[in-house]
DNA sequence: TTTTGAGTTGTTCGA
DNA sequence: GTCGAACAACTCAAA
């Protein structure tokens, strides 16, 4: 007798290149289901942040059209996800459950306890999970002496040279779910808030597979032939934009890195394959950033350095609420910090600028800023996030040398030349020449006079002075050298 | 076991 | 204005 599947949805709201689906479509079920059951209390203190939900709601609610546009149903429940399994099983006389694995330490344990669960349980159930949100799964890549890497060049060359598998075919049809299993509203989740700011960060993306799909091959056409200049100007649309559709697995890093190559292969001309490869090497830190996270699972909380645990930090005070609020008097971190607020994303270089800022100038632990942007952005990524507020701080893996200390006005000057970026978000400095806009408060009274800037009132003075609190930085870093 | 080369993204200073 | 050196050693990974 032929018997029913259920296809568990987690972060893999795609139906090309989705193994878990591909399995039960493949395994000729007469009939399948596909189920996302909301249990955030299960990851712990990092379930998604409020930015990342809002995104969920949208992806979920585009996959559930996608799957109503091939005749299925999303299933919604809400957990405790091992008892709503077991009462799936129990209502729908399922004889399989497929999953695509994740990577992130809580979600690990939790997914072992429903493995075991389900096979104490229901001894004849077919419980399969299936390799999807990463080229290389972690305890397949070690260096020669077996250990896990810490260094990106040598991982990334290591897996470089290994083939991946092709995209899985998306199902052009699947079967009716019976209607008699239930599904809660997606609304009632209660993962976007009824606010204001939703609809107007939503306006620059399209959460859903369509929607990264097209992302990906706008970026192609438009912008990877310029990628290794560009990526690195926040005032120019230089990057590709995919990272939270990578995140909720609405695009699979196999079909990113597959796409790529095709449209490599159509392209003539040399540079070409540089901005290519450097684009590549990004979906390689992204393997990466889960491969020390699997690893090392205690690094979003612990320093991976446990030199740094002695390192003397100022406790998060009222400077902190200005970093937060784009408020330090420095333009370039105020810029960087009022895009994250106001969009739910913030262009790399600018995470590293305000990133050192916080850790070096404000001296203040990177896990307050991690916690920060772990709630306001969009593309949330325990992986990433941790080991950027790490790399950022110089205790992590592949750390920045503790003197690399950024200079946020140099940073302005360097990648921001013409103000762009700084005058779009901080619009009382956008009189000011280029000449003194990243660094008002040297500016003479004149020229603020003119540009109709007074600082501590339309803009506020420095919170603190960049040179003195670079050197008390390296001071500090003495302290825990050894 | 020992050695060797190398390590995402910077800044400052002085010639 | 441009350029190279100094900043500090340490750890990683492979030979």
């Amino acid at each position: 007798m032929k018997q029913r599947a259920i296809v568990w949805f987690r972060r893999d709201f795609r139906l090309a290149d989705n193994p878990a689906l591909r399995a039960a479509v493949d395994g000729d079920f007469d009939g399948i289901i596909p189920v996302f059951i909301h249990a955030p209390d299960e990851e712990g203190d990092w379930a998604p942040g409020g930015a990342q939900r809002v995104w969920q709601h949208e992806s979920l609610a585009a996959l559930a059209d996608a799957l109503e546009a091939i005749g299925s149903r999303l299933v919604i429940r809400r957990g405790p996800t091992q008892s709503t399994l077991d009462d799936l099983i129990d209502e729908s006389g399922a004889g399989a459950v497929f999953w695509n694995r994740l990577y992130e330490p809580g979600l690990v344990r939790r997914d072992a306890d429903i493995e075991s669960h389900l096979a104490d349980a229901y001894p004849e159930l077919d419980v399969r999970h299936f390799q999807a949100d990463l080229l290389h799964e972690p305890w397949t890549v070690e260096t020669q002496s077996g250990k896990p890497y810490k260094v990106f060049t040598p991982f990334w060359k290591t897996i470089s040279e290994r083939s991946i598998r092709q995209p899985k075919a998306r199902p052009s049809q699947l079967p009716e779910v019976w209607s008699r299993i239930g599904s809660c509203d997606l609304d009632d989740l209660g993962l976007r808030p009824a606010k204001e700011w939703t609809a107007k960060i939503l306006e620059r993306w399209t959460p859903g597979e369509d929607g990264a799909q097209a992302r990906l091959e706008t970026f192609l056409e438009d912008t990877v032939d310029n990628y290794d200049n560009d990526r690195d100007r926040p005032a120019v649309h230089g990057t590709s934009y995919l990272s939270p559709h990578l995140h909720w697995g609405e695009i699979s890093p196999f079909q990113v890195m597959h796409r790529a190559e095709e449209w490599l292969s159509e392209q003539s001309g040399g540079a070409i394959h540089e901005h290519i490869q450097s684009f590549q090497s990004e979906i390689g830190w992204r393997e990466f950033s889960r491969h020390v996270l699997y690893h090392f699972p205690e690094t979003p909380d612990e320093p991976l350095d446990a030199r740094f645990k002695a390192f003397p930090w100022e406790a998060p005070d009222a400077a902190f609420d200005d970093w937060k609020a784009g408020m330090t008097g420095i333009p370039m971190v105020d810029a960087g910090m009022r895009e994250l607020y106001a969009t739910g994303y913030m262009h790399n270089r600018l995470r590293m600028t305000v990133a050192s800022f916080l850790t070096k100038n404000l001296r203040i632990a990177w896990q307050h800023g991690e916690r920060w942007f772990w709630d306001t952005l969009f593309d949330a990524d325990l992986g990433n996030n941790t080991l950027g507020w790490q790399w950022a701080a110089g205790c992590g893996a592949d750390a920045a040398p503790f003197f690399r200390i950024f200079n946020p006005a140099r940073q302005g000057e360097r990648f921001d030349k013409n103000g762009e970026y700084v005058r779009r978000w901080v619009p009382e400095l956008a009189e000011l020449s280029n000449k003194h806009l990243q660094e008002p408060w040297n500016a003479p009274d004149k020229a603020l006079e003119a540009a109709g800037v007074v600082l501590g009132k339309t803009y506020p003075k420095p919170v603190v002075d960049l040179k003195a609190s670079r050197r008390e930085a390296l001071e500090a870093f003495e302290q825990v050298k050894n």
